[in-house]
DNA sequence: ATGATATTGATAATGATTATCATTTGCATC
DNA sequence: GATGCAAATGATAATCATTATCAATATCAT
């Protein structure tokens, strides 16, 4: 049985009060910065039990894995190339068109990822 | 100046002549066991050479990156969570509204990868 | 208080990928 | 054919995110 500990608790508050995709190193330090220190084996296994429970969301990027708000509708990223700012959007439309080519090849889906790679609007307007 | 040495030939061939994403330990090994072996930071340097001349594609997985042809179309992947099979697919209209919502934010984009996680007919027809 | 169970934390281990660096190869030029 | 240069190669060390190990600790019901 999985436990809501208090170092849980409050990994879980400092990722509900940003708007960040935060990793685990960078909580680790941020929670540490804070004057509530954990260890970073904590903070990975904190993560995943939270994730788990349907508190937190990720996205797993090439190196590495970021946590995000649970309490918002299921959405999809854009990520800055150039300033690494993420963005996220919703479009149903999408989403039924991947169930339906899903289902035309027999496929039953668990889940999936989309990420758009660019530049934002402010790094786009960086070259003019 | 990039040059496409017998060995990176070795690898392109031997991606092109299959139908499988292959990763940089697969194919060091697939490459000694045909009797042309070599060092598997030459197998990652090659891969890197190779895609970025357009001769290759990849899709990178939440672990490694995998390679593949590239002499089709553009396509995104399905990937069966139980056996590990990918499966390719393209969807136009995919593609078209993921530009529309990323220029709605200003958003110039440069590349997207999308992965549908599920079990794939096979594996689906195992439960019965 | 007693146990049973889950968590924590320091640290080792893992696994994919990249960096280092001395050596070798391929090619153009003399 | 010798020389020189730029790029490639290979063995191996290093990196970096993540997971495993394991002893110590906390939580909670009885």
């Amino acid at each position: 049985m999985v436990k809501l500990t208090s170092q849980r608790q409050a990994l879980l508050d400092f990722i509900n009060a940003s708007n960040r995709h935060w990793d685990a190193d960078e909580l680790a330090r941020a929670l540490a910065d804070a004057g509530t220190p954990m260890g970073i084996a904590t903070v990975y296994r904190g993560l995943a039990a939270l994730e788990s429970a349907g508190l937190l969301d990720s996205i797993q990027l090439a190196d590495k894995k970021r946590y995000e708000r649970a309490d918002k509708a299921h959405h999809d990223h854009m990520i800055c190339t150039d300033c690494g700012a993420i963005e996220e959007f919703a479009h149903p439309t999408i989403e039924s068109l991947q169930l339906s080519v899903a289902a035309d090849r027999g496929f039953t889906v668990s889940g999936h990822q989309l990420v758009i790679f660019g530049l934002c609007r402010g790094c786009s307007n960086q070259g003019l």
